[in-house]
DNA sequence: ATAGAGCCGACTCGTATTGC
DNA sequence: GCAATACGAGTCGGCTCTAT
């Protein structure tokens, strides 16, 4: 998102928000953008997250992140009333398009949730710029973060690595280009550019788009602690989420568990007794990265996916681990920008 | 509440064109 | 000849609307 869509989307929200309060909030540009809510009232000024679909992901993404000089405003096109009560309960404040607000900047105080989103043209829902963030481009991404020898594949070798069409992994790269996260340094060699906000913008669109669709089941395990001397390797499977955040960290005691696999359930299913059940706490994922994706080890997932995995449970535990995941592994491995 | 129709977006596939 | 790119046709799945 640039600079004049996050402004845009800001002032259509303080349109919104004026309409509701009487409010006359005003905006200043720096570095980043800030909003004073209520100049008249109290001199308190908030830094402001432009966030267009905020979702459960971004939420965490952003309390994980976070070190404001100032707090914080978020402002979205729509805040549903789950997250709206969640950022007022770690009172990060927000404002939408659809008339929700929550700031609190005593002597103000507003707290607005439930309003029904409006059907408004959104301000990043042009196709081609969504290509990259799509199944077949989430695909394509995380094979490129992964296995960084394909910025240097033909777009055959891109896409069959990926598991993508021809046609989708050429948008998805088109994408990616539109976008400035991928630089063309020369005749088919390229370098991946704002990893960190590449990133974010995977993180926050795999639960979404991807994960739904690699998922083969719910499951059930006949007791606790099973995983703890299960051996995937036969199976072709590797721990993604909690289990290998805890193999990595040591910090996490896991509860729920996530499996990636490049076979069916049956195998899985026999050998560690589970059983099919759709409010299990086992969830079995079809492998979608190319073998060649680094690993920390043999059983475990990629841990850029070990990551998303932990930042879409909102767990604030999972968070923190997260963070530790990619300040202790996947940021040291970033080229610089 | 449910089934079926219709619509739409995302994706794949095949093919034509262009450039090296 | 091969790779990159563009584009149209077709498929699939999800969503909404409507009739029952």
């Amino acid at each position: 998102m640039d600079g004049l869509q996050e402004q845009q989307l800001l002032e259509q929200a303080c349109e919104c928000l004026e309409g509701a309060t009487g409010l006359h909030p005003q905006i200043e540009r720096a570095s980043s953008l800030y909003l004073r809510v209520a100049p008249e009232r109290t001199q308190r000024c908030f830094e402001v997250h432009t966030v267009p679909r905020l979702t459960p992901a971004s939420v965490s993404w952003i309390a994980a992140r976070l070190e404001p000089e100032y707090p914080v405003l978020i402002v979205s096109e729509y805040v549903n009333p789950r997250l709206a009560e969640r950022l007022k309960s770690m009172d990060i404040g927000y404002l939408d398009l659809a008339g929700n607000a929550y700031i609190n900047a005593p002597p103000v105080y507003v707290y607005v949730r439930g309003n029904k989103p409006v059907a408004a043209e959104s301000v990043d829902r042009d196709p081609a710029g969504r290509a990259a963030f799509q199944s077949a481009g989430l695909r394509v991404v995380f094979a490129l973060l992964c296995a960084p020898r394909l910025l240097h594949a033909t777009y055959r070798e891109i896409a069959d690595a990926a598991g993508v069409s021809l046609g989708s992994a050429s948008r998805s790269l088109q994408a990616l280009r539109d976008q400035g996260f991928l630089l063309e340094t020369g005749s088919r060699t390229r370098r991946l550019h704002n990893h960190h906000a590449l990133i974010q913008r995977w993180t926050l669109a795999y639960p979404e788009q991807l994960r739904p669709r690699t998922l083969l089941g719910r499951y059930r395990a006949p007791g606790p602690g099973w995983w703890e001397h299960a051996d995937l390797e036969p199976y072709g499977a590797v721990w993604g989420g909690e289990v290998a955040a805890a193999r990595l960290t040591g910090y996490l005691i896991p509860e729920r568990v996530s499996i990636h696999t490049r076979m069916t359930p049956n195998r899985l299913m026999a050998a560690f007794g589970l059983r099919k059940d759709p409010d299990g706490d086992i969830e079995l994922h079809q492998t979608f990265w190319p073998p060649e994706c680094h690993t920390e080890g043999p059983e475990l997932a990629p841990r850029l996916l070990v990551h998303a995995e932990l930042m879409a449970s909102g767990d604030e535990r999972n968070i923190e681990t997260a963070r530790m995941l990619y300040e202790h592994g996947l940021a040291g491995r970033l080229e610089p920008d």
